[in-house]
DNA sequence: TGCTGGCACTCGCGTTGACAGAGTGCCAGG
DNA sequence: CCTGGCACTCTGTCAACGCGAGTGCCAGCA
């Protein structure tokens, strides 16, 4: 185990390291943090700490920068959560009070999160299985020719086009939609497909392929891992990267583009409680040398989605987790009202 | 008015430059294009080429460049518009097809537009204000609180929440939905605002302030400037932008996060016909060495949105004007289809 | 008049070498 | 176990320099 001088000779350089972006040396350590102990001593205890896989050295006689097992420790035993400044909680208030619709919602949070961490920020749009149903519409468009629109509690709104092997009549419509409403509203949607299992022996056997069909493509919509949807923002702040901007900032982008990559990356994250990963962590490769800070939000205690942050591993963890936080606990009062 | 030959020269600098990312200079130029005169020829045209403003040297003693003037006389008078490959074509049907709703035809448009061109894809949803009416409708979540669903014919949805300033009862709720779909369907949302005036009046009036809450709110959502949405992609394809991207790449990257930026470059072109905007022809700073190249599309003969690409000045024009105007035509087709 | 070859000139770029500065590792002494 | 001292290493920077690409101009030629 590391003495605690040692912890806190970590502690230094990642927090010196994360503001100036220059590896750091046993002098300029010894004069910036009161740590009692001259800079020989430091110098032996960054040996022991790089020993022990927690800094680097770019190349010999420079300084040491922190690896991710160092920011790691950093984030797990040396450091908080540092809460939002007041100014700051406003800020998060004015921008996301009148937002019109989720849309919105969802689009407000991603600058809000960008523009306060100063990272690309990620967020999920509320996934449909895990809310629950507030209506399903169905019109007609065509005589063979339906729309489906599902409407969640949180607000999402999901639309299908339906090709019918036969013509529906109005009557059979109103019949389906009533029928349809009456059993999944207010229930959850990951329930719907034992809800609406015996529908279509309800009907008429001239109408029974088409429920059949309206059912089969509401039961596509839901399934998981393509229902998911999400919005980012705040790619300018790839050009904070660093100096060596131009080599990380291609992957990194590409990462960005792939709605997969950036959905897998959130669902790695545990569903409750805040989630750091830090570096080689990521399994994604483009993505490793980019620390993810994440969290689900929802409207009540479950989490119905999730949100973060992507940066340089070289980041503010305490500020970074704090804003996240104090965002993902505000989107789901919204949601909640809503 | 320039020479027929000096003309070539002016192409054949625009096509080098765009191939090489390299100032060109004459005796290149002769090898790589049978010009049929000697570099010292070609020499004295370069400099009344860069006389007039078309070229410039970066530096005494570096090849030319072409300047936005240069770029612009060769979209205009030297290039055609270069039709697609049929694999590209292919790609551009497989691609599109099988969208199962718009977020998703724009979303693989985006994609494939940036795919196409390697450049910055950006695809505008088709205005509510230019759509029709497909289907209004109202669902009551609490005695007082109402959410207004719009459905335009291009499969456009928008919702929003509405507070009544009175509880308002499922027969009034039924009776204001049906009344509202009996004037607008089938219109156009621009003449909504005059269609729906009058409706207040034939409620009860307990219900008045409601029913005139609820049209306030729909007129709300159709004001033009608010209503229109988009959507970009290929923000990776900016790292190809040469070797001074750095520098390039962060205004750039800060103009597309910012939607009313890119609702005035796709504003700015023409409403019929493919526009070009080159280099300081785009208004926005940021955006002073890019390129635009847009074009509206539409299910009919008018254009609903439009849709295009953003990129380095040095671009290929004849290939990504080919692009973008398959892509509109293609995607003009799709929505018709739905 | 317009094209061509020749020639001197300019300028950016990459290489080289020297140098200062920062930082380390190690060691002997308190 | 900490400290001061010392030799060593590596990087970044700066100036000098030669190379090569490319130009502008001029005299000659069709």
């Amino acid at each position: 185990m590391l003495s605690e001088r040692r912890l806190e000779v970590l502690r230094a350089i990642v927090q010196d390291y994360v503001g100036t972006e220059e590896p750091v040396g046993s002098k300029a350590l010894t004069e910036r943090h009161k740590l009692g102990v001259s800079p020989a001593t430091v110098r032996n205890d960054m040996a022991v700490l790089e020993d022990e896989g927690f800094i680097a050295q770019p190349h010999t006689s420079a300084g040491r920068i922190p690896t991710d097992k160092g920011y790691r420790l950093f984030v797990d035993k040396l450091a908080g959560v540092k809460p939002l400044s007041s100014p700051e909680r406003r800020a998060i208030h004015n921008f996301l009070d009148g937002a019109v619709d989720l849309d919105d919602v969802v689009g407000r949070t991603v600058r809000l999160l960008a523009q306060l961490t100063r990272q690309v920020a990620i967020v999920q749009y509320p996934s449909l299985t895990r809310s629950t149903v507030r209506h399903v519409e169905l019109l007609s468009l065509a005589p063979a020719r339906l729309m489906l629109v599902l409407i969640t509690d949180t607000g999402r709104v999901e639309q299908r086009m339906i090709d019918c092997p036969a013509p529906f009549g109005e009557t059979s419509l109103a019949d389906l939609r009533a029928r349809l409403n009456s059993r999944v509203v207010s229930r959850r949607f990951a329930d719907v497909p034992q809800l609406v299992q015996d529908l279509p022996e309800s009907f008429e056997s001239e109408d029974r392929a088409t429920v059949s069909t309206v059912l089969s493509i509401l039961l596509e919509t839901l399934v998981e891992e393509t229902e998911e949807r999400l919005m980012i923002g705040g790619t300018s702040n790839l050009t904070r990267f660093g100096h060596d901007f131009p080599v990380m900032i291609r992957p990194v982008l590409e990462a960005l583009e792939e709605q997969v990559v950036l959905l897998k990356l959130l669902g790695e994250a545990k569903d409750s409680g805040m989630t750091v990963r830090i570096g080689h962590e990521n399994a994604h490769e483009g993505l490793n040398s980019t620390s993810v800070v994440a969290v689900g939000y929802g409207s009540g205690d479950e989490a119905v989605a999730k949100l973060g942050v992507v940066g340089p591993t070289r980041m503010d963890y305490p500020g970074t987790m704090g804003a996240v936080r104090a965002v993902a606990r505000y989107v789901g009062q919204i949601l909640a009202e809503s």
